[in-house]
DNA sequence: CAGATGTCAGACCAACTGATATGC
DNA sequence: CGCATATCAGTTCGTCTGACATCT
């Protein structure tokens, strides 16, 4: 442990997958992005899924449907979000994204991508993208009932 | 929101992190790894550093000194680590891994492997290994002191 | 009626805050 | 004395569990 080397670190994948989250979870603060880094995942794929189910979106954030109903409530709060019925289920709710949800959502972006700059500072534009590339493909492949209990 | 399609993801980088990490951090239970997640990367780091002071385990874990007696406490009950008074400054702790602990690290290990294999499946090996690599860069340019108030 | 969906209230766990003890 | 290190107690936050209402 000498003071001209770095901390010492994991070495394993998961552990350094976990590691580096705890880096992003830690300066993804409300403070900075305006909205909590949860919040600012739900509004992305509530932006790219027009007319999705309130299940659905549990699934896909991997959130029980109770813990589902809560992250709703605080951006329904904030007029983030509208609930409405489904006409064909009247059981089930369709979630959209307000236009001030948009506005939320793209400030936080700017500010995630800046804060994603300093994070990945090491790595090349190029390996970014391959980093990027290679999460995505791992999270394709996830069964999100696994997780859930859908 | 086709049924045949994927369910709806994340396309930020960071938001993937979030996102994988939440599906290794509810699968990496106690049960199935025998510690918890946080006890086997702390392990990890006592393994590979021999008389790691406290709070260079703190930084390195990215935990406030708080929450890193807390942790130690733990690992301390079971017998997986032994904290020391460091001769040369009598304030500091040196933290080293027992028999017990290594034994109970390299059973979480074995696991966590296997775990990975399975979060991981959409990965070729080289791309796994490519994912770590990256993921590791990334992290040692991380400043440990910029995320616990050391 | 049984099953599905969403909602809420209370319990539980992990993390943060502030105060204390010891050694430099 | 001021500063650093570690520890603990109390609080707060996020998550999980179980009960309930609505709809098919």
């Amino acid at each position: 442990m000498n003071p001209a080397t770095q901390t010492p670190q994991t070495t394993g994948t998961m552990g350094l997958l976990s590691q580096l989250n705890r880096v992003v979870y830690r300066r993804a603060t409300e403070e900075v992005l305006g909205i909590k880094l949860k919040q600012l995942i739900t509004l992305e794929i509530l932006a790219r899924n027009e007319g999705c189910l309130q299940q659905e979106l549990g699934a896909s954030l991997m959130v029980d449907p109770n813990n589902c109903v809560l992250l709703l409530n605080e951006l329904d709060q904030h007029g983030f979000v509208e609930r409405r019925r489904d006409p064909e289920d009247r059981r089930r709710h369709i979630v959209v994204i307000t236009p001030a949800g948009m506005k939320a959502l793209r400030k936080a972006e700017e500010k995630l991508e800046a804060l994603e700059g300093e994070v990945l500072a090491n790595l090349e534009p190029a390996e970014r993208e391959q980093l990027r590339d290679l999460l995505a493909r791992a999270m394709d492949g996830q069964d999100p009932n696994f997780v859930c209990g859908g």
